[in-house]
Formats: C-alpha cells, structure tokens, sequence
DNA sequence: TGAAATCGGACTCTAGCTATCGTATATCAG
DNA sequence: CTGATATACGATAGCTAGAGTCCGATTTCA
C-alpha cells in the first residue's frame, strides 16, 4: 500500500544527521562517508542519495578533500509530498490517474474503468496529507504522538 | 511512495460493480467471467481476486452454473485500511516499524536508525488516515472532493 | 603528488507483481 | 446422464522496479 524505498530512508537518516550536526554550528559539512559509516549504510548508494538531494536542492555541496555537504533549505518548508516527489517521482495511487488530465496515459483500462475518477480524487486527498507533514516532523525527535485514536 | 497494485483495482472495480447491480436486487450473482468482460480484465486474475474477497468475508460465493459471488458486509462498514490489508497484506512505512514491538525482524540497520521510532509515528498516523475513508466513498460515485486545500 | 571528496554511468541480482495455463470440483438445464 | 458454466487451486513463466555493486572521472586540500 503505501511504503518508503530505501533510499527515501536514507535521505531521512541524512538530512537528521546534518541537521542535528549543523545545529551547533552552521558550517559543519557532512561526507556521505561520514554518513554510510555512521549508520552502516551501503557507501556508494548514500552518496548517490546524498547527489540527488543536491540536485534537488535541498543542500549544497562542496567538492575536493574537506568537502562534503550543507543543508540549505530550512526542514519546515519542505513537506512530505515534495520529498517524497524528488526522491521517488510523481506518484499515483493508480497508474492512470496521476493528474486528472492525463489519465489514460498508460493504463489499458482507462476508457473502461469506472472508479478512475474516484481514483482521482482520493489521490489528491493523500497528497494533501502528506502535504500536511513537514520534513521536520521526521528528522526531529518528537513526532506528534497523539491525535485521534 | 504509495500505490495501489492491479488487484486492489481490479478488487475495488468488482465490488463497485456488484454493489450497484445489488442496489436494485439484492439477489443477483455476479460471476468472475462477467466481471472480466465488462471492464477488459484478464480472468484469471479477476477470478482469484473475487475468490480473495470471498475468503476475505467480503463477499459469498455459490458453485456451478448459475453460481457467482454476491455480496456478504456493507461496503459502509470497511474501511480503506482493511482492504489494503487484505489485499496487499499488512505494509508498513519501512521495512522494521510494521508494529512498533516487533521491529528490527528484517531490518539490517534497525539498531542504528535514529528514525525508526518516529517512522513507526508516521505509520500510525497513515494507518489513521486510510482507516477513516470507507470502501463506500470509493465504491460510489460523488467520493469527498472538497475537504481544507 | 596523493588522499579524500563529489560526480556519473553501467551493470548484476533479486523479489514481487502480473499474467497464463492446466485441472479438479460443484451445480444447473436439457 | 451429459454438457455448459461456475468456483477453487496450484504451478509456472515474464517482467519490472528496487537495491546494491563496480569502475572511472573530476575537484580540492594538505
Ligand atoms: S484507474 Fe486505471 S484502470 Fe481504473
Ligand atoms: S526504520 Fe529501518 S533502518 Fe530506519
């Protein structure tokens, strides 16, 4: 149903690590070395990570020996959805309903299927949820606990 | 991040359609090759998913001719949890907060992760989430589109 | 000059999803 | 009784995406 892949993961365990360590002081870098080693993460898929967080934007990089990287986004602008976005692409609950518009795109049953623009909908109704999550949320300690059971 | 996979669909299609063949006459059947046809679904795979919900308790089936599957619980009284569950079996987040007892069963890095405890949060809060949306809304037509954007 | 770091591509391996085939059993209509 | 139409069940193949590995190129600091 709905499931985090492991470099998502790794990217959370990243950014708290740079986040707790840039707390104290802003300008420590952090290697995917140092992270990997940390945590006991595969070397080569924790820089790959960490690459792809740059591009994204999230935190900068410096090459050469003392390199690394530094956060540069605040965590509390950033929600669920978009990381989940930039980590694992544009999801959609099912294969043809990403956006309302391009619904038949590759989905065999589209023409035929009765529930697509339930599918839709509800789509949107998880993506605000996830919108409603702040990356902050997870990185920190203290996850709010205690909703409505 | 999170998807459906095609014998949920194909599970949720089928039960929309006996649902509203049932509103008028509670006593009609609906056989796998009917299902199939209909929508363009491979039969074999419609055939073992009725045959899931029928073991599910979701829906009865009678054998031989004339047989079929008719409906057994209110589609009111499931929830969107539930049938993930059955469908999918029980996912979680990440591989090592499934229950946030029974954790580090087949994650490798569970001793060091420093955001297990606050994914096994998350996790409930996603499983509050899917249980508060009922099979009905998808089911049926006019599913909640307006909520707080 | 070498060590340590980011960057980038190509590749294998595997698990799970999807689909297909074949067969057994039960029931109704004629 | 017989054939048609169902459910019920297992074995198996193809495929795709995820996860991990290997190799190399470039940049920077000491
Ligand atoms: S939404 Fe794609 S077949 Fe129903
Ligand atoms: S929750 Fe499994 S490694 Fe973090």
């Amino acid at each position: 149903m709905i499931k985090f892949n492991r470099t998502t993961e790794y990217g959370l365990m990243a950014l708290r690590h740079m986040s707790r360590k840039q707390l104290m002081d802003p300008s420590e870098v952090t290697s995917a070395r140092e992270v990997a080693d940390t945590y006991g993460l595969p070397f080569e898929i924790t820089a790959k990570t960490l690459l792809r967080l740059k591009d994204s934007g999230l935190i900068q990089s410096a090459h050469g020996a003392k390199g690394g990287y530094t956060l540069q986004k605040s965590l509390e602008q950033i929600s669920l959805a978009e990381f989940l976005d930039l980590m694992e692409g544009r999801q959609s609950l099912v294969a043809c309903a990403i956006d309302s518009d391009e619904s038949l795109l590759d989905c065999a049953y589209g023409n035929r299927c009765e529930i697509k623009h339930v599918m839709g909908r509800l789509n949107e109704k998880v993506a605000r949820f996830l919108s409603g999550i702040q990356l902050s949320e997870i990185t920190q300690e203290s996850f709010n606990k205690g909703s409505s059971p």
